[in-house]
DNA sequence: AGCCGTCCCGAAAACGTTTTTGGAAGGAGG
DNA sequence: CCTCCTTCCAAAAACGTTTTCGGGACGGCT
């Protein structure tokens, strides 16, 4: 089962099979033959281990993924999606994933991520999930290995990242809000640490400013993305007595919390109060009344990132660009309108 | 950097290095502790490649996860819950997963998973999302590598499975509904081929039986556990003259596209027609009305699989249990009753 | 004939560990 | 003084590849 059989058996020498596994094209089609077939009779199948050792480099991408599994509302579908495309792009390019597993329940990390990348010799990393400040983030970036962050802003020499246009939706939303002829629109942000709450704030302000809008201090405030604190938020956005008639919620988690709130205080969405999330997540569409909404391409996002990470790897001289995929407003019930006959 | 570096400078022998990693005893405190200074002094990390390479094991467990991703609802949101579990449940044993990246868009999968397992030299493997009857499955519970199957009925040597209490689950489901007031009661089951979908239809029928009412055959429809299906299910049970007053839909997927299907033919859920799904996915709660349904532990399942492999991996003599995991009804509003006021 | 190039292929070192085998040092017991 | 355990450690083989270096065979030139 090992090379040197294959070898004995066929007749040729080690180093012959192994270039007639890897390709080479200095043997001839005879013994290639001979090889290949010999190799088929002993369901002979390379070692990765050996082949790491010596070519220093194993054909792994070192996924972490943080998934406190303990917080009530972790089940955000973003990183599944986002996981498949992944898996899908770099399979495709002969790559496997490595997911580490090495996170305790108590969040604690016994064994630094970085450490455990070390260890296997993963050609690269793909971080999600965790916070930007994260003082392991910073020695991972600060590695030679290749990083790709998703909906995380590293920078550094090889390490880039991918994220949706994230101040082009929020515009995009509020565009629609104002088209839909409001003008006091409020928005839940997501946490500003961040830069997907960062940039939805941003873009909510920037396009606040160029249509003439007002955007006070108390109409925006900050949520953490999860669906109680969009119920919460709601709440102290309708305290004031000029309420606002449209909330922007910078994901659709929060617009759900926002919507129940707003319900709880005897408001009709979207009557008397328009809301309009951002993610799609599955839920959106079913959800009653059903989401307007800013959609990710999180499948996309995955497979943007997982190419661009081999394309790091396998160029490493050239530095890699920071992608922003597009967005696309999905325009449903729950803020009225031209879909409100639905 | 490699042990032999470390050994240099503490000035000892490379097998005493090993020795201090591997926490043998048989070296005294004061040379272990001079190796562990120099060697986080020189960041020393052993490389895992060269140790599976001598051992024959990697501490890796391969998943492998069919995920078609060109599937329009293959957001099914079960996997990535079982994958945290999963992760978490490995991660506190020392494991790290190793997901094979190894499917093409168009449903090939080139290179089969059970080579890749070799060639990575992985202790165990999950499977989880494939076709029972796939011939690579087969291939793979033939291996002599262990084996823990999700939701997929395979047993062998070094191979078990864990699943939810699926018929116990339809039992209750069925038990509610009747304890509503409810006799004419339909199911719409998932695949028959299925385990879950064949053992939920058997507990519908059972707990029936049990109950002294009638099951007639066009009382049973197989959908497919997604949202489309459930749709067209109900469309063909509501045709009879002598429709169903409820439904239990083996999947909280195909229980929503049976309300749609409902509330399209302008029946009220669930004053005119009651509907009980099943796994209590995020949109369950969300979706109006709420729905009832039978609650999966999903991340439980990925726990146990994880725990129960390695098991079988430190103990390959004793043969692995089938593990069943039980499940929970949730009442809400889709079935009216006491939660009919929510 | 002699020289050179091309085409195939083999030998051997290297990658970084673990494990087996055995041996030196030192103390205890006769 | 001799023998016999312990305790601690070193040497070396083994794991299964890739890669470098070089060499034989063969044909075509000059």
């Amino acid at each position: 089962m090992s090379i040197r059989e294959v070898a004995r058996q066929s007749g040729v020498s080690v180093s012959t099979v192994s270039r007639v596994f890897n390709g080479y094209d200095d043997v001839s089609a005879a013994t290639r033959e001979r090889v290949l077939e010999t190799a088929r009779q002993l369901d002979y199948v390379p070692t990765a281990a050996a082949r790491t050792l010596v070519k220093r480099r194993s054909q792994l991408l070192g996924v972490v993924l943080f998934t406190g599994y303990w917080h009530p509302d972790i089940h955000h579908p973003f990183f599944q999606e986002v996981l498949v495309g992944l898996k899908h792009g770099v399979g495709e390019l002969g790559y496997d994933l490595l997911l580490f597993a090495t996170e305790q329940p108590d969040g604690r990390r016994p064994d630094p991520y970085l450490r455990r990348a070390r260890q296997h010799r993963v050609d690269g990393i793909v971080l999600m999930g965790l916070e930007p400040r994260d003082p392991e983030v910073q020695k991972i970036v600060d590695s030679p290995i290749p990083v790709m962050g998703v909906d995380l802003d590293i920078t550094g020499n090889r390490t880039s990242f991918v994220s949706s246009d994230n101040v082009g939706g929020a515009r995009l939303a509020v565009r629609h809000l104002h088209s839909l002829g409001h003008t006091r629109i409020a928005t839940i942000s997501g946490p500003l640490r961040t830069k997907p709450g960062a940039d939805r704030s941003l873009g909510y302000r920037a396009e606040m400013r160029a249509l003439g809008l007002d955007a006070p201090a108390e109409h925006e405030v900050e949520g953490d993305f999860y669906t109680e604190s969009g119920e919460e938020a709601m709440r102290s956005l309708l305290s004031p007595r000029e309420r606002p008639t449209a909330v922007f919620a910078a994901s659709d988690l929060m617009a759900l919390g926002a919507i129940k709130a707003a319900q709880a205080a005897k408001l009709r969405v979207p009557e008397d109060i328009a809301v309009v999330g951002f993610d799609d997540i599955q839920l959106a569409e079913h959800v009653s009344p059903s989401l307007t909404t800013i959609r990710q391409d999180k499948v996309g996002i995955g497979l943007a990132a997982g190419k661009a990470l081999v394309e790091q790897i396998e160029n490493p001289n050239v530095t890699p660009p920071v992608l922003t995929l597009p967005v696309e407003l999905v325009v449903r019930a729950s803020c009225g309108g031209r879909a409100a006959a639905d």
